[in-house]
DNA sequence: GAGATTTGCGAGAACGTTCTCACAAATCTT
DNA sequence: AAGATTTGTGAGAACGTTCTCGCAAATCTC
């Protein structure tokens, strides 16, 4: 009778069983190199007696690679991007065999410095990273000399060379403009969540991040294009998504002259005016009109269903994974900037004024 | 001029370029055993040059322990707690020094099967698990069996000693009745999700996860305590999230006597109440009422905003990482079953039809 | 049937770290 | 000042794999 191991059965254990060497029991189970079938069939049956289950961490070790991909995301989950990238990754991660070690930064720059750097001293094959701001990125810049594969994805960074999978929020915004432009709204709010700017402010940022950036341009494209004047006054700046966004909604409502319909940059900003409405007995779709960005179940589930820029979050998560993977396979791919088409959902959130359309042209 | 070495420096380098042994660089950037005050600076100076970062998997391999989480939860992310959850998990992780290996099962048991077998090869120090399914858990029985720490989350198994931390679902489904009872409701429908059955179904299932079957006796526990007759005939029971929750919704509103408020398990059948209710013009909170499980931040923005129970998730994850945290430390802690209170937050999703009673004290 | 090739397997190194042990030098005792 | 203790360091093993190499046996070639 054999005494009893405490600990998880290894390879040697195996070969001890099978009678053969470390090596071969170690071909047998990878099926790798020359070796005889019964051989093979012989550590196979010692293996699955014993319950032996290769160790990983020995694995990585000697391979040099981990099977394992560092996911470096803002976990804001009324963001409607969070959960659905999350899972997307997680689900394309895994059919690729790899798994995902996931980290949070809330945001914040220094944190998702330690999270990349944690990540890479784990070895990890490559990261996939939403970056939390346009301003900072040596440690990008560090990151990409080092040669570990990455991949951008929802913002781009200048400055960075590095495939990078974003989506067309410049025309999601534009479109969104002249949506409510064609139901005859002429008095237009804008309500930007951003991590830049000090509390509220009317006043455009230097430095945004690149999706808000392309966001606030295609709105204003859309003004400018179809004639809506001083557009520039129509705009509150949030800091930061936890800060104040129902302070933002009551500012721009108490305008001498308030926007029929108000796009907001996030479904933060979406549920601040929803829940600033619901105080005032606004109705959505009718008292006030809203566009926003992002879909999600509860957008459409809504009555009135708020009209969205839906943008492809789970072809963003699967395709990032394509990318990265293919860079860890073959280094030396070509940084692409991929961007992927938004688009609008028109449900009833925006009320149609064709009928009366506001008689005042130019905005308040 | 020394060769410019292509892979990243390892502890041999630091300890060349400081002029000591391996060992000794080892204890200096570790900080233990016996060293002394100047070999340290030197080493640690050698260590900086070099851009030396310890690599985690050699130490891994080294220590038997990865500072690793695993996660094995369900990605349904309408269900609002998947992202809570998720989140809450992984910042608690962070403060204790883990990393959060994420594994999304779909609901399948299969899935579940796999993940944890995949998770326990890279060597994870512990599990938090959302179990599929209460009908199988062999592979549980397996993993308390190796020994390896782990937690449930969400919902019990029976038959497996674990420490489990779950929310008092049974209280919340009984405060949910009693709440609408007070407000004059007698007529009560209950949409129930639930991966055991096939289809619709009005008969409830033999085998129930124990979050759900702690509702359905909750709710149960209330109508017979406040005398509602025949509360058999008001349930549908609903094969999984993604199966036709709007027929489900559909069968109880074309009810001869159809419901006044709807108590559903989870929000996915809410939002398939909200849309059903949105294309028959029903207006909830006043045609139609709603009870639904679990908070989120647009339940509480809408107009009306939805009377919910609400369920302690981020402390349920949080107290999962404590407790798995102390097992890894400790092996041998006593296998607890937490459970955490829930809240009925009440909104405005309830019709108060008190100066209105239904006029049938019996059921329909 | 002798040389050339193929086949199957084992010995041992390697991955990068930490840990145990031994030992010399320094410091403390009395 | 001689023994006892403490201090600092290095050599080498260990963690569990995989991989390279070499060698003997088996098979092929003409």
């Amino acid at each position: 009778m054999a005494i009893k191991k405490s600990s998880a059965p290894t390879i040697i254990d195996v070969a001890e069983l099978a009678g053969v060497s470390r090596a071969t029991a170690s071909r047998a189970m990878g099926g790798y190199g020359r070796i005889a079938d019964h051989t093979v069939e012989q550590v196979r049956k010692a293996a699955a007696e014993l319950g032996y289950r290769p160790n990983e961490v020995a694995r990585a070790m000697r391979r040099g690679r981990t099977k394992t991909i560092g996911l470096v995301v803002i976990a804001d989950f009324t963001n409607a991007f969070f959960d659905r990238a999350t899972k997307s990754i997680v689900d394309a991660a895994k059919s690729g065999g790899y798994q995902v070690l996931i980290s949070n930064t809330d945001e914040d720059i220094e944190a998702e410095r330690q999270a990349i750097e944690t990540l890479v001293d784990k070895q990890v094959d490559g990261l996939i990273v939403v970056p939390s701001t346009a301003a900072v990125h040596d440690h990008l810049a560090a990151l990409k000399k080092s040669g570990k594969p990455f991949v951008l994805i929802d913002r781009r960074v200048e400055g960075i060379v590095a495939t990078s999978i974003t989506t067309d929020d410049f025309s999601g915004a534009d479109a969104a403009v002249r949506h409510a432009y064609a139901l005859g709204h002429r008095r237009f709010g804008f309500l930007i969540a951003t991590a830049g700017t000090n509390g509220l402010s009317e006043e455009r940022p230097a430095l945004l991040i690149s999706s808000i950036e392309d966001r606030v341009n295609g709105l204003l494209n859309g003004c400018i294009d179809l004639g809506i004047k001083k557009p520039q006054q129509s705009w509150i700046f949030c800091e930061d998504n936890r800060r104040d966004p129902e302070l933002a909604v009551a500012k721009l409502l108490d305008r001498p002259k308030p926007p029929s319909v108000i796009i907001t940059s996030n479904n933060d900003m979406a549920l601040a005016l929803l829940k600033v409405a619901g105080n005032r007995k606004l109705v959505i779709g009718k008292d006030i009109s809203l566009i926003t960005f992002d879909d999600s179940q509860w957008a459409a589930a809504m009555a009135p269903g708020l009209t969205v820029v839906s943008r492809p979050v789970e072809e963003l998560g699967s395709l990032a994974i394509e990318k990265l993977v293919a860079e860890i396979k073959q280094a030396g791919q070509p940084a692409e900037k991929i961007v992927l088409p938004t688009e609008l959902i028109a449900r009833g959130s925006v009320a149609n004024l064709v009928m009366y359309p506001q008689n005042e042209p130019e905005n308040y």
